[in-house]
DNA sequence: TCAAATGGTTCATTTATTGAACCGCTGGTG
DNA sequence: CACCAGCGGTTCAATAAATGAACCATTTGA
């Protein structure tokens, strides 16, 4: 599966690397970020813009992404209100938790965020619009790896894990250990694997066919992850998980565990 | 300018392939869709769907476009917040009017809506979102036109010039001499030239460096399309084009014409 | 003033793209 | 119920398109 590469493959990683962060990039830095000989990055780049999947700034020449996303997305959206499903999800947990919640999908290899609400408390978790979730450091990824494909699962684990946080978990087999947890449990926890003071809780939606499409968390500073807290949390997350899964049609699977199995019944 | 065929071009263009009506497509059909020989279009679309911009459903097996769109459109909407601004505007248009309200910009070569409020009387006029909007047939395409670099003009009239009703203008000559009158006039009229029974009135915005972006539009059924209205409308439009054209970092022209050059002062 | 970036171009080499023919499969029809 | 037409997907030689090192012309900043 490494890479089949061809052009048209190239050419989109470019969207890739437009991120909050960095929303605006010129041709050499894309070209040094993506590797390929600028004269090709160039052409990509033409492409893109004809398209409209990107625009030059006339003044400073520097990319950034093009209008055709906000037509596509709502192309999208009007066949598939997905988007609008997800927000008001995602007010729901905030609503109910008081922390911040993010749903991510995987899109294009990687898990992103499509969407997060943050929490109306002052000392909350801020998250990247779009921002890329790495698998083995975050407990959406953790869960998604649970419920992925084995290959897929298999794939993630054998590329590069960087550190992100002094307690990241670097070791493949240690990954592998929490992914099977994470199946067992039906959810995922990562405690400051990927910032500093912050906890994260997630679970996965399916789609369609059974298949995992992403997942919903929670992430909240660590002084409040208390353990009632974190029940209240997995509570919240897993009608979520329910109502995310209906919304791109599918749902949570018979055998999927019990998340709290604690006290008070939903 | 005709078509520099890039591999990347032609497997983006797959993608405009989908719309509203047809929010998902086969093989063939986009296939036969595209021109594009059948293990061509299999390629392009494994390519778009390993970065998540079509998605194959597992049934059926047709594609329709993936989750990236809401990824992207997210991190472009984080650093440049126009997606909610044109929503803004357009609730703006609609209370005002009472008439169905869109925003259009140039995407890959194509006007096409990019955002959309429609009017909350029972006769309004409904509009897909991402639909394109011919140049010829539709008052945002004109009034693009009619400020656009001369050779998209000249293109633009040249291509095929199709019917869409009774009304539509298909001669190019007289389609430049409605993009000069709204060069002259700052805004264009159409009635029925695109839909039966429906009048549209439009304006352009502007981005950075003075460019053209697009157009702001409103569309109502002839029957209420008095002299009256229509000056009312002309009036917020100017107003919206005006917020418009801030919101992506431009500015109507100095010699930008007043639009109702009738009675009350806005 | 100079050096090192930048965006963009060129063109022979190479490599990925192309398309006709081909599978196996499904669903409808005489 | 056998048939055929359409589907999604695959193959592989011929070919057209992608590639990249070297090259400008400008801009930036030391």
């Amino acid at each position: 599966m490494a890479n089949t590469s061809s052009t048209v493959d190239k050419a989109l990683t470019l969207l890739g690397f437009f991120t909050e962060r960095r929303s605006a990039a010129g041709l050499s830095e894309l070209a040094r970020l993506s590797g390929f000989n600028k004269a090709t990055t160039l052409r990509f780049l033409n492409s893109l813009e004809a398209k409209g999947f990107v625009e030059q700034d006339a003044a400073t020449r520097a990319y950034h992404l093009g209008p055709a996303f906000l037509r596509f997305a709502q192309v999208r959206e009007s066949s598939f209100p997905f988007a609008r499903a997800v927000r008001d999800i995602l007010h729901g947990l905030v609503e109910k938790t008081g922390e911040t919640a993010h749903v991510s999908a995987l899109s294009g290899g990687v898990l992103a965020n499509i969407d997060r609400v943050e929490s109306k408390r002052s000392n909350r978790v801020v998250l990247d619009p779009g921002e890329v979730l790495p698998f083995h450091a975050t407990a959406s990824g953790i869960v998604y790896l649970a419920f992925a494909d084995p290959d897929v699962t298999g794939a993630a684990l054998k590329a590069p894990l960087t550190d992100h946080t002094a307690k990241t978990i670097t070791d493949p087999a240690a990954i592998r250990a929490r992914v099977d947890q994470a199946r067992a449990d039906g959810y995922a926890r990562a405690g400051e694997t990927y910032e500093d003071q912050v906890v994260g809780l997630a679970l996965p939606y399916f789609g369609p066919s059974g298949a995992v499409c992403g997942a919903v968390a929670v992430a909240l500073p660590k002084a409040r992850a208390s353990d009632g807290a974190e029940a209240l949390i997995l509570r919240e997350l897993r009608t979520a998980a329910r109502k995310l899964s209906a919304a791109c049609g599918g749902a949570l699977p018979d055998d999927f565990p019990q998340v709290p199995a604690d006290d008070v019944k939903e």
